[in-house]
DNA sequence: GCCAACGTTGGC
DNA sequence: GCCAACGTTGGC
């Protein structure tokens, strides 16, 4: 008895399925700040440099054109949400993991298969300062990831209710 | 597959 | 510059 066949390739998971549909990511102001990007053409930056496989995870798997950003100022004197951004396309691979001379080269990574990925990010608006303390304060942002003691993730997921909670913020 | 050593991140 | 926390590496 021939079984059924199973479809080559499993449909896209559904949006409510996805880890999120909006995040956070760190730039430190020193690479890129908000202002670069917004003063990249078409306020767009390629989201360069990424080198932890849960983020990248996220860029592969989860992250997808018209997802919100929290621009997040890192390792600088006024660490905070900075700004917000949209995802602008899908991944591809990132093309400094193959640059001898870049500080994110990869001697490891086989160019037929690019272990690194990076995909673009346009920014939308800057907004004032959103600080650590003043984020800590809000209880609707107690679980908000980059508040986590310990967390190092250039790329968190940020749940619906969060962003919410930012919006109110600005 | 364990785990110690090491390098990096990032707030303070 | 300090240092806690974490991810990665590599010997065994």
């Amino acid at each position: 008895m021939p079984q059924a066949r199973t479809p080559q390739v499993a449909p896209a998971p559904p949006a409510a399925q996805r880890a999120a549909r909006y995040w956070l990511m760190k730039s430190e102001p020193d690479e890129c700040s908000i202002d670069d990007a917004l003063a990249a053409p078409h306020q767009t930056v390629p989201w360069t440099g990424v080198r932890n496989y849960q983020a990248r995870n996220f860029m592969r798997d989860d992250m997808q054109v018209g997802d919100g950003v929290l621009f997040y100022h890192s390792s600088c004197a006024e660490p905070g949400i900075a700004g917000l951004a949209r995802i602008a396309s899908a991944t591809r691979a990132d093309p400094t993991q193959f640059e001898p001379e870049s500080p994110y080269f990869d001697p490891k990574s086989p160019p037929a298969q690019p272990r690194w990925l990076l995909l673009d990010v346009q920014a939308l608006r800057k907004t004032r300062l959103l600080p650590l303390a003043e984020l800590r304060a809000v209880p609707a942002l107690a679980s908000l990831r980059v508040l986590q003691r310990g967390n190092r993730l250039s790329i968190t997921p940020v749940s619906d209710e969060e962003w919410a909670a930012v919006q109110a913020l600005l």
